[in-house]
Order: structure tokens, then C-alpha cells, then sequence
DNA sequence: TCCTAGCACTTTCTTTTTCACAGTGCTAAT
DNA sequence: ATTAGCACTGTGAAAAAGAAAGTGCTAGGA
């Protein structure tokens, strides 16, 4: 248990480091607490035998630990009110009639990433939690058309597929068999189904439904599993602690999307309205702050995810998060 | 007009500080060359004169200029088979029967960029030589619905729209009015065409024939102008030249979506199959070159284009860049 | 006339040295 | 408990020194 005057000289140097970057000494702290530096020194060394900083080398400042950090968001922080400029541009963007719902969430996470400079990420719903809605296709000329899919969760793929020699009244009755046949089956299992259920029937009367049946079968097989955006991947480059072309370079990787997408996707919930994930905490990276939340309403659910250096802005984070959620959920149905 | 010696040296300069990125001395290319130092340093000076090499400071070595490049390109580099390896690379992809066209042509990009390290681009038709080919919906619940455009050039689009307290048959009804009525029009006239044709027709008859419009009028005027994929981006990364977080985040916005659609889209087609940018030849950016060619297939046509370095391989590159073109318009209707 | 050996000169790059600074830990006194 | 005082330490910037790479120029030889 930490006495109050310790809780403030943390709280004084996460702030202190999260502004400026810069190790803080002692000379700092003692001028806001009242107390000699020396005293202040003692404490953090104190401080330091808990875990909760770390110098970076002997004779420097103080800068928050993982577990300092982890500190400060579980005991210390405070909540702030978002700031109203922030508060106005966002609700611009929620209030805006003109903005189909889908577009808000995006528009708002593209809005939070240029304020904190962050990235964020939108992950949708995997394809084993989608089910086919419904199949449709645009005949562009004699060989090609289109192959339309969309989910239950509104997710919609398409698929340029050309079909020479493949009468277009075969394709329509293939097409009709899929919508009755297979709607309502999880994407990933559909292919299993065409193969077993729908091959089988058009090989009676299709002269080419070899061609026909593998067609499909692809256009299901290679159904994106995720359906994530990252935005603001670039904005990595913008912090003083990313000042490397191996560092950067390794966050960047890190931020493609399959591979975030299934980052994300592991992120264990600890059911929290927002779960705030520190350094090693997560595995996107040690280096960077994971804060996550997640949203649910009548047509879709998802994450929304920021990821910064762990050197993040927590409290203006959380609090922009949580005023996303709350006006996707509540305009989720409007 | 140059000396053929003074050719052969422009050459290996060229093919060495291509390979390694270090100024080149006199004592490399007398080795080659057999004569010695001093002859070269001589003639160095001539073609610097010329203004085909440089020196990054007073006593360094050579370093090919612009125009140095550009001579290089224009008459001395030889257009090499390409390695089997690559070739063999490219065919499987080509060859590969399950992959329908469109993806070859984005397998095959995202191939090159992993081979060279550079960034490639797939730069699809503009809307304004797009025309509507079809709209169709895709119910989604009570309120929400999907518009799925397809373009002539087989060019989809989508977008989920909300509309309550609209009967479904409505909006059924204004789709097929579109479709007969419009297909066929530049897609960015269709907004213009949809207030002045359809919007009339739905007043009549159409409850909320307000909401109606505008959400179609949405998808319309939000259509993305350009239909354009850049691929390995993060490439600039592996590059000497790009060593800073100041050059690389330059270049990483230049390859911003629509920021690069326009600019690839403003090149001066020179008109030869494969067309060669260096650095300031083109408006991307002045320390790279820009490598292009375009393709035309019945079902789509476009650019392919490739950035890197200026420092590139320019042999490998325009190997690849040709072989790619020959097969997407000899299997563009298979 | 062209080529080349030789040499002085220039710039960069790396290493070493020096120095001021910011900050610490410890001790002794309050 | 707190603090003033002081010795100590690692950093970072600046200056100095030396090695390496390469040039330009000159004079002599084919």
C-alpha cells in the first residue's frame, strides 16, 4: 500500500513523462509537493524497490515502470471529461444525418487517430460468426460477371469471376440453389456445403459444372476471415520513442492487416467496458498500449481498438473510446 | 555523343552505386576497365562535367546524377531476360487456374514488390470513364439495406444505408427505376441525374421520398473517384537512402490512397510500353523514380506502375513490368 | 597525344578527450 | 521524518586527433 504522497509523486511523473518524454527528476516534483528534493528522492527510491519506476541509467530521472504505469491506470488516473473541443468534433460526426451509421464509427475512429496522433483499429465480426445472408451476381459481359456476397452481420464481398462457355440461366439457377439451400450457414462452413450439397445437383444438368462449382467454391474459400481497418498506421512514425527505422518498421509489420486482425481477435477480454492493456500485457508489442472496447448493436458487433506507445494519454483515450461506444450503441438503431 | 570507354564507365557506376549505395572510386573501375586509376578519374571528371555524375563532396567518389540515370536508362541499359527464378515466380501465378484474372494481376504486384523491395500500384479506371452498369439491394433487417453498384468496368461498390419507416417495395421500386432509367451514365453524373430524373418520379408516390433520395443520392456522390491499390508500402523501409523518420514519413504519405491516385493518374503517358520517371521527371517525389506501363483487357483497363529508389533496378524492374503486361492482356480473356 | 605513376590535398568517419550538466545517493544535522 | 550539503556518475555535446578513401594535378614515358 502506497501513502498518499507516494501515489502523488507517481502520478506526478506518468503525467510528467507522458508529456514530455523526458526522465523526471526530483528538482521537478519537490517544487509542486512542497518538500525537498532529497525527500523526493527517497521516495522514489522506494518507489523503484516496488517496481513501480525505472531509471535509465544510474544517475538519471525516474520514468514510469510497466507496472508504474499499470498503477496509474488501475488506482491513479482520473477519468477527465473529454475536452470540449474534442466532445464538439465528435458529436459533428454522430449528429451528422447525412452519415450512414457505418460511417460514423469509421469517421470517428479516423478522427481519433488525427487528435491523439494513435492508431486505431475497427475489427468486425469473423466469418465464422457471419452466416451467408444472401448471394447475387452482376453479369458484366458473355464470360465474366460478378459474385456478391453478403452476411447476416452486413458484411459484403465481392468477386470478379469469369465463366467462359457457362450458360448465364445456369449460373442464375446455381445462384437461386445457393440462396436456398445454404443461407444461414456460417461462411467458413459454406464451401463444405456447396461441395456436398449444391455440386452434386448442378452436375445433373450443367454441362460445365465443373468450371461452375469451383468458381464458387473459391469466391467462399477465400472469404476474408477478418474484417478489420487500421487507421493512422503512419502515426507511429510521430513518436519520439519510434525514432528508428528497425523500430518503426516492426510496429508497422505489426499493424498489417491479417496480422493485427488476429492480434486483436486473441486479446483475451477481462469484460470491462474498456480493458486497457500495458506493454507485455498484450501481444501486439511490448512497447506499445493496447485499449480495447467493444460494441454490439442490432446490425453489427465489434472491437474498436486504440494502440499507442505505452507512453499514451491514457485518460483522453479511455475517455474518447467511451464516448464512441456509448453513441454507437445508442444510434446503433436510429 | 560519348566515348564507348566513357560509356562502360558511366555503366558500372551506375550498376555499382545501384548495388551498394557507395560512391564510386576510380580504383573499382580501373580494375575492370584495365587502365589505370588516373585515366578513369579523368574521364570521371568529363562525364561529370556532362553532368551524368556527381560527387557528394570534393574528394569522394562518383554518384550517377538524374541525368546520369536517365542516359543510362536511354542507352545503355541492356533489357535482360529475366532471372528463371523470378520468371518461374510469375508463371505459376499466371498459370494458376484457380486464380481468376483479377487476382492475378494483384498476386503478381504484390510478387514484384516482394521481390525488388519497391512499391507497385494497380491504378483501375476513374469514375468519370466508369459508367453504372447495375444497382441492386441487399436487405439487411427492417431499417438497414445494402447498395451494391457495379461499374461497366466491373468496378463494385457498397455501402449499408439505413432507412426506416421506408417500405421495402419503395425502395425495390426506385432500384429498378435506376436501372432503367440510368444505366449507363458516367458515374459521376449519376447524383446529378438521380435529382433531376428519378427524385421527381419517387415524390409522387413515395412516403419518404426525402430520406429515399438522399441515401441513394450519398452512394453516389461519395463513390470513390479512384480505384487504386498500392502495394508494399512499408518497402521504403528497407532502403539506405530512406534512413530517416523524416524521408521515410514523407514518402509514406505520398502513398496515402487517394493522394496517390491522383498523382499516378496526372502522369504524361509517354507512350512507349513501359515509361521510366526519375526523380524529378515525375511528381511523386523527387527522390524516386516512377516506373509505369498500362494494360487494357475487354474486361478493365489500368496502370501498373512501380516506385522505388531512384537508385532501382531498372533492368529487373521493367523485365518484370513487361512480362506481367504481356500475360494480364493475353489472359485478359481467358 | 594519350596514358600513368606519384604525390599533395581534402573530406569524411571514427575514436578519444574534455567538460558542463542533470541528477542521484548518502550523511549528518535539525 | 526532513533537509542541506556534497561527492559521485552517466550523458551529451564539442573539440581534437588520426586513419581511410578518394581526388586533381604534374611530369615523364609510349
Amino acid at each position: 500500500m502506497l501513502t498518499e504522497r507516494q501515489k502523488e509523486i507517481l502520478k506526478i511523473i506518468v503525467l510528467e513523462y507522458i508529456k514530455l518524454a523526458k526522465p523526471v527528476g526530483s528538482n521537478l516534483i519537490c517544487d509542486t509537493l512542497n518538500c525537498s528534493s532529497a525527500t523526493i528522492r527517497s521516495e522514489m527510491a522506494t518507489l523503484e524497490e516496488l517496481g513501480l519506476l525505472e531509471k535509465t541509467h544510474t544517475s538519471s530521472g525516474r520514468v514510469p515502470s510497466e507496472k508504474g504505469y499499470r498503477y496509474y491506470v488501475d488506482n491513479l488516473m482520473e477519468i477527465k471529461k473529454m475536452s470540449a473541443e474534442d466532445m464538439l468534433k465528435l458529436q459533428i460526426i454522430f449528429h451528422n444525418n447525412q452519415l450512414q451509421f457505418n460511417d460514423c464509427v469509421a469517421e470517428s475512429l479516423k478522427l481519433i487517430s488525427e487528435m491523439t496522433n494513435y492508431t486505431s483499429i475497427k475489427l468486425g465480426s469473423a466469418s465464422h460468426e457471419n452466416t451467408l445472408k444472401e448471394i447475387s451476381i452482376v453479369p458484366l459481359n458473355d464470360d465474366n460477371l460478378i459474385v456478391i456476397v453478403v452476411t447476416n452481420m452486413g458484411y459484403v464481398e465481392h468477386k470478379n469471376i469469369s465463366l467462359p462457355n457457362v450458360d448465364i440461366n445456369d449460373v442464375k439457377k446455381t445462384v437461386n440453389l445457393i440462396n436456398n439451400m445454404i443461407v444461414g450457414t456460417p461462411i467458413d462452413e459454406v464451401s463444405e456445403k456447396l461441395e456436398f450439397e449444391i455440386k452434386p445437383i448442378i452436375a445433373n444438368y450443367v454441362e460445365e459444372h465443373e468450371k461452375l462449382y469451383n468458381a464458387f467454391y473459391n469466391v467462399f474459400n477465400n472469404f476474408a476471415s477478418k474484417n478489420v481497418d487500421v487507421i493512422g498506421k503512419r502515426n507511429i512514425l510521430k513518436h519520439k520513442e519510434f525514432d528508428n527505422i528497425e523500430k518503426v518498421s516492426r510496429i508497422l509489420d505489426k499493424f498489417e492487416d491479417d496480422n493485427i486482425a488476429n492480434l486483436v481477435d486473441e486479446i483475451k477480454e477481462r469484460g470491462n467496458d474498456i480493458n486497457i492493456y500495458i506493454g507485455k500485457e498484450n501481444n501486439i508489442d511490448d512497447d506499445m498500449t493496447v485499449i480495447e472496447t467493444s460494441y454490439k448493436t442490432p446490425q453489427e458487433e465489434g472491437k474498436l481498438v486504440v494502440v499507442g506507445p505505452k507512453r499514451m494519454d491514457y485518460d483522453r483515450v479511455v475517455a474518447l473510446l467511451e464516448f464512441i461506444k456509448e453513441n454507437i450503441e445508442n444510434q446503433g438503431d436510429r
